[in-house]
DNA sequence: TTGTATGCGTTATCAT
DNA sequence: ATGATAACGCATACAA
């Protein structure tokens, strides 16, 4: 018995009854179960792609994910998932390690981007994604989001609804999305020929329990009309710190989140929030990987989400 | 040049000052990158590990995954988490193609266990941990929290504060953690006397939206004076339910959630809910599977974590 | 220190 | 239909 027999019968391509019986026998006998890591290093393909995010706990990359997941599948391939929280090193250790072919390709959303990303992404390997800002002269596919353009339509809407002393709490300014949102706020509210009351603006990080100490601290000194939040888990942590001090939400303040995301209907009341089309970004992610894969020669493309505002109880008008 | 000279300047071993100048000339000139399928093919290890989970947009599992992360982290593993949507089929599938030495080990946590999943579970060529319950006999190292006692935890608890109309929001009765908690719950009202109101106890899946749905269904049939619910998600539906039904909590109606996530924090009013200690569970299936890894003769261990209540405003005297 | 040669477990090509 | 063999890209034992 060949290993080359024993190899096409277990592929399902030709052998004899015989034979056929004979190598499944052996197979279980032994126990056999193939080597998928010799087999791609024959094939040149894993089967799997990566998706590397900053926060997995942050609702909008599980939306982000799932629709990544449903493209992929179709293609055969299966999605694994890993959590850099943020960490540049993380980033690009990630790059380094899974990008050298454990993974037919990868998409990535840093929400920083340094020049040591930039390296790490044009010399990879294997075909990547970024969702997110990138710089222009950067050759690789790309989907973003447009978050200035994002925070304007929360504050026209705030501003449509009368509200005037509009805060703003944000996530760091180093990041790629705290700096666009920054200066959306800032555009959007001179655009109204509103003043930026730096009392009015707050900045933690992108997270529930620092939305909340940042809204608690806003509220502590200024009496706002109305707060936007960065993304939802920073909205939910600034409902807790409105209604824990006995601000009625919406008559007193209203809130707006971003990102759409599940908390935001989730809570009590619900949160209107701007869409940031995450679960579009990742299904023209994962579309244009598989055409890379498909064809590495393609050129690099850059897609475009339009953002949206789901309006509900926390900025309407009273339920 | 030899391809061994390279191999080991590149790995750091050796090579005169010389060799090494011209193989790191000529490996940046080429733009080499090592692969690591054909490392791995030789090395036998990958240095990943992976983490398989019905639903990662279930906050429990992502304080399982954190606290997996940095156990596995310290040993220069990396994690990769893959989202099952409790498919049977792609479970069996990850099974199959992840571990087939694209990971070194990895860590399922199943909310169905069928006997395909004993089969391919035990037939696995790399070591695997199983987080849940696990027929006796399948020598898998297994660590597993006691749903059923947390359960008794929450009714205890909201019968020792008075409460005798109590309701039940589960998770599908044939899943582990459903039939396990739908036991607790009947064993625990036994035992302080109390009857199990069929109208009193509604069953969804475990999450959000089917929590609310089912909450809704139970507020418009009976009057109950508390809810436990099977996990956190289902607990913000129910709390959602309840505000909308113009019910106040905990004054009205109490309410316990199940797993003690960030949402149970998160909500407002805070939501108590019982611990079944997912960030302990994650830490001890990384230690048995990082032992298992450095040594695969050792025998099956099953770890057990304990239950214990968090009382927070949901169920707790009038803050 | 450096080069040669072998093996890791598959698949694919080529004879037979 | 089957068997021998090269090749995938790397690491290492051994010889030089």
């Amino acid at each position: 018995m060949s290993i080359a027999s024993a190899s096409r019968v277990l592929n399902g391509i030709g052998g004899s009854p015989e034979t056929t019986r004979r190598v499944r026998e052996a197979a279980a006998a032994v126990g056999y179960v193939p080597n998928a890591i010799a087999r791609s290093l024959q094939s040149q393909r894993t089967g799997l792609i990566a998706l590397a995010v900053e926060d997995i706990g942050n609702p909008v990359y599980v939306a982000m994910m799932r629709a990544i997941e449903a493209v992929v599948a179709e293609s055969g391939h299966q999605l694994l998932v890993h959590a850099t929280g943020g960490d540049v090193a993380g980033e690009t250790a990630l790059l380094r390690r899974l990008a050298h072919r454990y993974v037919d390709g990868m998409i990535i959303s840093p929400i920083r981007i340094t020049d040591v990303h930039v390296e790490a992404l044009t010399a990879s390997p294997v075909p990547v994604v970024v969702v997110g800002q990138l710089p222009e002269d950067v050759p690789v596919d790309n989907v973003r989001a447009d978050s200035r353009t994002g925070v304007a339509l929360a504050v026209d809407h705030l501003v449509g609804a009368g509200r005037t002393r509009i805060g703003f709490v944000n996530g760091p300014l180093d990041t790629v999305p705290g700096a666009a949102r920054d200066a959306g706020f800032r555009a959007a509210m001179a655009r109204h020929g509103l003043a930026v009351d730096p009392a009015m603006v707050e900045v933690g990080d992108f997270q529930y329990a620092a939305g909340r100490a940042a809204a608690e601290r806003l509220l502590a000194r200024t009496d706002p009309d109305a707060i936007v939040c960065a993304n939802d888990l920073i909205a939910v942590g600034a409902l807790h710190a409105l209604l824990v001090a006995g601000r009625r939400v919406p008559e007193d303040v209203a809130l707006v989140g971003m990102d759409d995301t599940e908390l935001a209907q989730m809570s009590f009341p619900q949160i209107s929030s701007v869409s940031l089309g995450s679960a579009e970004r990742g299904q023209l992610a994962a579309g244009l990987l598989l055409d890379r894969i498909a064809d590495g020669t393609l050129a690099p493309r850059r897609e475009h989400v339009a953002p949206s505002l789901a309006v509900r109880a926390s900025s309407g008008s009273v339920q």
